[in-house]
DNA sequence: TGTACATCAGTGAACGCGCGTTCACTGATGTAC
DNA sequence: TGTACATCAGTGAACGCGCGTTCACTGATGTAC
């Protein structure tokens, strides 16, 4: 049943989208290519007409996953700057991941400890992300701001996803909210 | 070859601090059994005469691994206030994992996705972390700022330690450091 | 344009591997008398 | 205090399972003439 070079492409392009959700929900190593594949409608045995391995996907998932995440920073800094943003970033809607979750949230630590490859796609989404957040023209706010407030941001939303406590966990987001505003 | 009880005692202890070690090099997922009982020096085999399954040592490994870095935070807090702490967890050192690192800067993303237990027990060293920053007599510092400040402290490390760049990230620790600083 | 053949996207079964967990066994420790 | 037996910490082989990866196969697409 070979599909055309266009419906081809169109699979491969599902697969990865597929693997930018699965991936933030379930982190790397719990993300199986049978069920990434599955999200996308396929069986896991195609996989590797698309791709060279698990590996390869990573990469290409967390580029899409961090430009859906920048996309949308980006929205709310041009709607009502860094402050709009910090709320959204922050906001209960995003903790629950009903929001498509920022990468360095849903990420982080397991980043750390992935290999090289997959380390240099997330510092190059990183450094657009520190770009995206500097730009602030009169606000007074330098890049080393605009770092200091993201590593805020991702610290903030990472602690309150992590907590059992409800109460603890709002109180974490209203601090960060709270710092990022004076 | 039964051991005394004395003994058994001491190898529940040591099989737990092996995992405390193991889990925050290799995240929870990653530590396998037959690596942390090889690390307190023992086969895999009687690991369950100390433990129900692989979930209840995380729990107790977790309250080990908080344990011993809020020790640390305490201790730099004690010599010389929140200023130094902040910069020994922003240290290179801390970073590179030379000194025991941070059980949420080394397992937040993986915590998150973590059953309630364990939730349960990372929500109880972090309000530890709160409480024990929180106190700064007459720095008029207060809770809140105790959150943001950790908040950031957390964030920073997660990003510095999954940056493949080591000049951007010794910019992500400084950022913060100036931060909190000011 | 039509025909014959090569290509290859996708399927589903199978592989080797490492994992958490179980189990029969060993022999020193703990206990009852 | 000494003896006989039960207990149980630790060993090492084995289990079932899910994973990433491979492979023979199918049949529509793409290509050469």
């Amino acid at each position: 049943m070979r599909k055309s070079k266009a419906e081809a492409a169109e699979t491969r392009t599902a697969i990865v989208d597929a693997a930018a959700d699965h991936i933030r929900t379930t982190g790397i190593a719990g993300a199986s290519l049978a069920e990434i594949m599955a999200a996308a409608g396929l069986t896991h045995g195609g996989f590797y007409k698309h791709f060279r391995n698990k590996n390869q996907l990573v990469q290409e998932a967390l580029a899409v996953a961090g430009e859906e995440t920048l996309a949308a920073v980006a929205g709310w800094t041009a709607k009502g700057g860094p402050k709009v943003a910090a709320d959204f970033y922050l906001s209960t809607q995003h903790r629950d991941g009903k929001s498509p979750l920022c990468l360095f949230a849903a990420l982080g630590s397991e980043l750390a400890r992935a290999d090289r490859d997959v380390k240099r796609t997330a510092t190059g989404m990183l450094e657009q992300f520190f770009e995206a957040l500097a730009q602030d023209p009169g606000g007074g706010r330098d890049r080393a701001d605009a770092i200091a407030d993201f590593a805020t941001m991702v610290g903030a939303l990472t602690l309150a996803r992590l907590v059992a406590d409800k109460a603890l966990s709002a109180e974490i987001l209203e601090s960060a909210k709270k710092r990022l505003a004076g």
